[in-house]
RNA sequence: GGUCCCAUCGUCUAGCGGUAAGGACACCGGCCUUUCACGUCGGUAACAGGGGUUCAAAUCCCCUUGGGAUCACCA
C-alpha cells in the first residue's frame, strides 16, 4: 500500500466553522496515524466570494488548533489552465458538449419543472447537438451515464448505490470559461494524488457524479469518507444564530485549543469510555472507522468542562502567557504585581475559560481594592478593627509568608481570640480581594506577599473605623 | 416533491445476538470546606413505533414515523 494522502479544501467565503475544523482535524489525524500526507487546498473558483481574509482567517485558526499541512495551499484559481486542458480533452472525447441553452431558459424550466412536483433535471436539449455555433456563449456539460448506477463504499457510511439516470449532464465549465467545483475538486484530488477523501456529508450526493468524472478522464477513485454534520441545541444545522461558529471566536471566549480539538474529536468519534485525549493519543487511537454515522448536536457545556479540565491541569507558565492579552483587555499589567503563573496556580481549579481566569486574576494587580457593598455590609461588624489589629500585628511577625506557615498562624489566631474562621476569614478575603469569592485566602496571602497582604488589611481597618 | 443519509438517557456516546443497557456532560442530593471551586459518594434519565428472522434482538431484515442533506453557469 502506498502512502496516503489526505486533504482540507476549504473555500475562502468566511471563517474557519467548527464543522470544517472537525474534518480537517479527522484529516489531520489520519494521515499522522498512518504517516502519510495532509494537503491544504483553497476552492476559490468562484472568484467573486472568495476573499483573502477569508484564507488568512482559515489558516489562522488551522494553526491555532495544530493542524499543520505538509502541502499547500494550493489555490484552484492558479490551476485554471489545468482545468481548461481536461474540459478540452472530455469535449474532444466526446465525453463533454457544448450547451447553449441561457441561464435563464434554464432557471424557467426548473421552476417548471419543480411546481410541476417533478425533479428539476436538465432536458438534454443540447446534448444531440451537431457541430457547434460560432459566435454562441456556452457552457460545457459532461455527459452523464444514464444507464445503471454508481456506487460507492463509503468508510463511514457504508455502501451507497445511486441510479444513474438521477443524474443529470452537470456543468463543468461556465459560459465565461471558469470550471465548476464537482469538476475541479475531480481534478484537484486526482492530480494531487489524493487516496482518501474526508469530508462533510453535504457531499454524498455529489460523489456520484464525481465518480463519473474520475472514470471519465481516467483517474483511480480514492476511497470516501463522508463525516456527519454539526448540529445546534435545535437539531438545525449549526449556525451563527446557536452561538458562535468560528473556532477563533471560542479562541476569543477564552478557550483552549487543546479543549476545542478534544470537543471536536468526540463529537461524532469515540475510543471506549474514554473523554480526554491528548493529541498524542489521538494520533495513536484515531480510526475513521470509528466515527459515528449520525449528526451530533454541539454541546457548549461539555466544551466548557474539556476546558475547565485543561486550564486546571495545564502548565501556569503558558496558561499565564496565554493569559496576558486578556488582561491587557482589563488594563491590568501583569508586569507590575505578583508573579502571573504564580496567580494562575491560585486560579486554576475555579476557571472554565481564560476569561474567568482573567476576571479573578484582576484583584491581584489592583492595590486599590473596591469592596463590594453586600460584602461589607454583612462582615464589617464592629469588633472587626481590634481582630485585623491584632492579626496585623501577628502576621508582622511571621517570618516563613508561606501557605502552610500562614494557614497555621490563622488557626492559632483564631484559637488565642477565642473565634471562629468563619468570623475572621471572610473580612480578611474582602480586605484582600474585595468580595467574598476568592481561592484560599493563605494561597492568595503568599502570592500578594507579606507587604502588599498588609497594607491592604491594613487599608480595610481605616475602611471599617470610618464608616464608624 | 425526487434522491441519499440518519435514529440508545436532555446532550456526546459504549454496545457489534444472550448485559441489571455502561461511561461522560448537564441536572439533583450527601460528604469535604473560611468563600468559590476542586475532589468524592449517590440519584433521576434512553434502545422512536410496528412487523418479521432466531431458542434468544438495542444489535439482523422490512415497513412506518421522525430528523437531516441535496437537487445551481455556489462550494
Amino acid at each position: 500500500m502506498s502512502e496516503i494522502r489526505l486533504r482540507f479544501a476549504p473555500s475562502p467565503t468566511g471563517y474557519l466553522h467548527v464543522g470544517g475544523a472537525r474534518t480537517a482535524l479527522f484529516n489531520w489525524l489520519l494521515a499522522k496515524k498512518e504517516h502519510g500526507r495532509f494537503i491544504l487546498r483553497i476552492e476559490d473558483t468562484d472568484v467573486a466570494r472568495s476573499t483573502q481574509e477569508s484564507v488568512d482567517a482559515i489558516l489562522e485558526g488551522m494553526r491555532w488548533l495544530g493542524l499543520d499541512w505538509d502541502e499547500g495551499p494550493y489555490y484552484q484559481s492558479e490551476r485554471f489552465p489545468i482545468y481548461k486542458e481536461s474540459v478540452a480533452k472530455l469535449l474532444a472525447e466526446g465525453k463533454a458538449y457544448r450547451c447553449y441553452c441561457s441561464a435563464e431558459e434554464l432557471e424557467k424550466k426548473r421552476e417548471e419543472a419543480l411546481a410541476e412536483g417533478r425533479k428539476p433535471k436538465y432536458d438534454g436539449t443540447c446534448r444531440k447537438l451537431q457541430g457547434e455555433l460560432p459566435g454562441k456563449p456556452y457552457a460545457v456539460r459532461f455527459k452523464s451515464p444514464q444507464e445503471g448506477v454508481t456506487a460507492f463504499d463509503d468508510l463511514i457510511k457504508g455502501t451507497i448505490t445511486f441510479n444513474n439516470e438521477e443524474l443529470d449532464d452537470l456543468i463543468i465549465q461556465r459560459s465565461d470559461g471558469t470550471p465548476i467545483y464537482n469538476f475541479v475538486v475531480v481534478i484537484d484530488d486526482a492530480t494531487m494524488g489524493i487516496t482518501t477523501v474526508i469530508r462533510g456529508d453535504d457531499h454524498v450526493n455529489n460523489t456520484p457524479r464525481q465518480i463519473q468524472l474520475y472514470e471519465a478522464l481516467g483517474y483511480p477513485v480514492p476511497r470516501f469518507a463522508h463525516v456527519p454534520m454539526i448540529l445546534g441545541a435545535d437539531k438545525a444545522r449549526l449556525s451563527k444564530r446557536h452561538g458562535a461558529t468560528s473556532v477563533m471566536a471560542y479562541r476569543d471566549m477564552g478557550f483552549l485549543p487543546e479543549a476545542m480539538v478534544n470537543y471536536l474529536v468526540r463529537l461524532g468519534w469515540s475510543h471506549g469510555d474514554q473523554e480526554i485525549f491528548s493529541m498524542a493519543e489521538l494520533v495513536e487511537k484515531f480510526t475513521i472507522e470509528a466515527v459515528g454515522r449520525s449528526a451530533g448536536v454541539f454541546n457548549t457545556d461539555k466544551l466548557l468542562w474539556l476546558n475547565h479540565h485543561y486550564i486546571m491541569n495545564g502548565d501556569p507558565q503558558r496558561l499565564a502567557e496565554l493569559l496576558v492579552p486578556f488582561l491587557k483587555e482589563r488594563d491590568v499589567d501583569p508586569a507590575k504585581g505578583p508573579s502571573l503563573p504564580a496567580v494562575v496556580k491560585t486560579l486554576q481549579e475555579r476557571a472554565k475559560t481564560m476569561l474567568e481566569l482573567a476576571d479573578g486574576a484582576v484583584f491581584y494587580y489592583r492595590p486599590e481594592v473596591v469592596y463590594d457593598a453586600e460584602a461589607t455590609a454583612k462582615f464589617f461588624k464592629p469588633e472587626l478593627p481590634s481582630l485585623y489589629q491584632a492579626l496585623l500585628a501577628k502576621l508582622e511577625m511571621l517570618a516563613d509568608f508561606s501557605h502552610q506557615p500562614i494557614e497555621t498562624l490563622f488557626k492559632e489566631f483564631c484559637t488565642e481570640q477565642g473565634i471562629k474562621m468563619g468570623q475572621i476569614g471572610p473580612p480578611v478575603r474582602i480586605a484582600l480581594c474585595g468580595g467574598t469569592v476568592s481561592p484560599s485566602i493563605y494561597e492568595v496571602m503568599e502570592v500578594l506577599g507579606k507587604e502588599e497582604t498588609r497594607r491592604r488589611i491594613a487599608r480595610a481597618l481605616e475602611f471599617v473605623k470610618a464608616q464608624g
